[in-house]
DNA sequence: TTACACCCTGGACTATGGTCCAAGGTCATG
DNA sequence: CATGACCTTGGACCATAGTCCAGGGTGTAA
């Protein structure tokens, strides 16, 4: 029989079994069927399920997310998970143009930075140290709390 | 005289007076002195230090490297600044790089999707739920466990 | 039958980044 | 001096995403 214990079905997937017993806590992944003993079983599709979990993890989805996004398939509402998708790829494109930008502040003061001598003289130390309204050479990003 | 209280210094920073104190406790942000009575004490060079710590979250830095960040003031290594802020540099491109990855595997995704449909068609759902190994339509992300 | 791997539940614990509360002390203004 | 806003500490609690442990039960193969 094509059927796992819990074991197999983590080590299949590269988690823990505690990993798995949590995302079933979490409403993410149900077993299969239970042993009259308890034991939980799993198919073929909870595996599937399981490396759904994880991939999507890898792009940035929370769990809660993830739950989202597997009602939404169960639902076959396609639109819904494209748009889903969309509001992801934004997320994700607005964190790289905020890193950019603190990168380039870095770079720029690495730049400036003899490397040796007196502090006062390190423009990194400035920005960073400074008395003054601060870090005036890092960008404007958003900051936490103004978070989605 | 320009000295704030703890509830002054978080209006103007834009956080809450736990949040202030949490960052005291984590090491981040001292008083710059005490009343008599133990009331918390901070001048402009707090305040900056705050917006400071509040910019580097906004930019994706945890706690433990803001701190980090923020000991360099206290260095007087300009050298060592340097390499620190070199390293944060590289930090920050590999960030960059993944979160690049990412956006491809993702704008990849919702090129091919139809917005419509039957949900078997849609590379979203199949590249997430896939059997194989696979999700080869997806970057090599680091799936969360593989994390830094 | 015995050995041993496997599994069960419930609860505690980790780390991060806060947020809130109680009980009490202090500061400034009328 | 009374009032109310402000501040103190310590500890509890929240979410997220797990991880681990104790104390027991089960499955399977020699």
């Amino acid at each position: 029989m094509d059927s796992l214990g819990i074991g197999a079905l983590a080590r299949k997937a590269g988690v823990r079994i505690d990993t798995v017993r949590y995302y079933e806590r979490s409403g993410l992944l149900a077993p299969k069927s239970r042993l009259p003993s308890g034991y939980r079983r799993y198919g073929l599709g909870e595996l599937a399920r399981l490396r759904f979990i994880r991939r999507a993890q890898g792009l940035g989805f929370s769990l809660r997310e993830i739950r989202e996004l597997l009602a939404l398939s169960r639902g076959r509402d396609v639109a819904r998970v494209k748009r889903t998708a969309q509001a992801k790829l934004a997320d994700v494109e607005a964190r790289i143009a905020a890193l950019q930008r603190v990168r380039e502040g870095l770079a720029t003061l690495i730049a400036a930075c003899p490397g040796h001598g007196d502090a006062a003289d390190c423009p990194i130390l400035q920005a960073l140290g400074g008395e003054g309204p601060g870090a005036s050479q890092l960008p404007h990003s958003p900051e936490p709390g103004a978070e989605r």
